[in-house]
DNA sequence: ATCCCGACTTGATTTCGATCAATCAGAGAA
DNA sequence: TTCTCTGATTGATCGAAATCAAGTCGGGAT
């Protein structure tokens, strides 16, 4: 946890545009804000490790933070990917709790940090927190539910094709763009080892799916769109 | 929606010991009881499909509610099972959006429905209420994420395995429990095909797991952790 | 430019679980 | 009791992805 420091002007700005902050009252926001302490993390930094008391709520400014689970024997499985403006450890807001899993910054980030004690007291003062909190977990829990029913239903081409549609943003036109983060992330993300990604890459080759590096290009939407 | 009612004095002992309404103050309490309506459920009976505006928030009373998503072709993957004292549709509390999932009837089910924009009405009003949103939402959201690591780490007899553990209460010793549900709903839950759960459980013989029916045995707890 | 190191790719093998198909068991109803 | 229907089991086959093991690529530093 280097360089701890209040908000500056940017940061303030990019909190305010924040899913958390983005739906408060002016007075929510200023207590919230209050509150904020800034942190510059080297990539690889851990925030919290699962089974850890839960004493701060996190919030993504710029990079990205990996959440995820260990089981005994050390193998990791990525349960989350968060990027700038979202909200990590919610599913601890509640009651002096555990996290319950680890959070590793996946680059260089910049995050907000806010103690758990005083948000709860905020919260209960204030409904507009309380109720922000719950859209930032209600969106959460559906990505969550989205993804569960993604692993079981999809195979790797599949779940690979509907996340690089999703990421272009144009209907029917062929389009490019950059992918957010490195492909062993990616492949974390999607649940699949870094081989199996670079296979369902191969493969979507004859889908006009075309990747160098980080860059990909899409000829034709539609025919992503059938597997 | 069978017989649609207002709570009875058997609802209202139920609905106070729910998730959501055993942390609420005696106030809030009221105005949730006062927009309850109960609800008789036969077997495979649908609450809500994926998609539609959301308009109501529901919690178990008695059976369960299997949650799932719908994929192109008709496949069904479990999300989530919901017992009694279960919120469901939390998911959507927030903005009128509409629901991600599809939720059905397992079994026959006694269910309580609150109206959403009512909830959230008082929600706003009432931050104990927000609150325990927030908490119901955060525990659901911590299963999620365990649920899909699970599904990530561990093979089909350890995840079997890890269910029957979490269901016998008794540390060391031999046990014995009855499945709360139907085989089939459980391999839903645990994202295998029933058959798969068959076989897990032949294989779990070899580790002292004798089934008949709905009933479990379990003669060494410790031999079952080591997978 | 060259070197180097981490990230990515490709290949070979193996394991796990889905799927299809055929019984089997058990609870209710008549 | 017997019939029936649904859920559960068992077997055989197949396909998808993990794993292990070499390579190859690419970008940064010198």
């Amino acid at each position: 946890m280097n360089r701890l420091m209040k908000p500056g002007i940017r940061e303030r700005e990019t909190l305010l545009n924040s899913g958390l902050l983005a739906a408060l009252g002016v007075e929510s926001v200023a207590a919230m804000m209050e509150i904020a302490v800034i942190g510059n993390l080297p990539a690889r930094q851990i925030l919290f490790r699962e089974g850890e008391p839960a004493d701060l709520l996190h919030c993504v400014l710029s990079g990205y933070v990996r959440v995820y689970k260990l089981d005994p024997d050390g193998r990791e499985a990525d349960v989350e990917l968060y990027g700038p403006g979202d909200l990590i450890g919610a599913s601890v807001v509640l009651d002096g709790g555990r996290y319950t899993a680890t959070a590793q910054a996946a680059e260089p980030a910049l995050i907000a940090r806010f103690d758990l004690k005083r948000v709860r007291d905020i919260a209960n003062r204030r409904p507009d927190l309380a109720v922000a909190l719950t859209h930032a977990l209600s969106a959460q829990l559906a990505k969550a539910f989205a993804s569960l029913a993604n692993d079981r239903l999809h195979t790797a081409p599949q779940r690979v094709a509907r996340f690089l549609l999703a990421h272009c943003i144009v209907e029917g036109k062929p389009a490019s763009f950059r992918l957010p983060y490195q492909k062993s992330l990616l492949a974390g993300k999607l649940g699949l080892a870094p081989e199996a990604l670079s296979r369902a890459f191969s493969m979507l080759r004859g889908y006009g799916v075309n990747v160098r590096g980080r860059l990909v290009h899409i000829n034709d939407p539609e025919a992503l769109r059938r597997v």
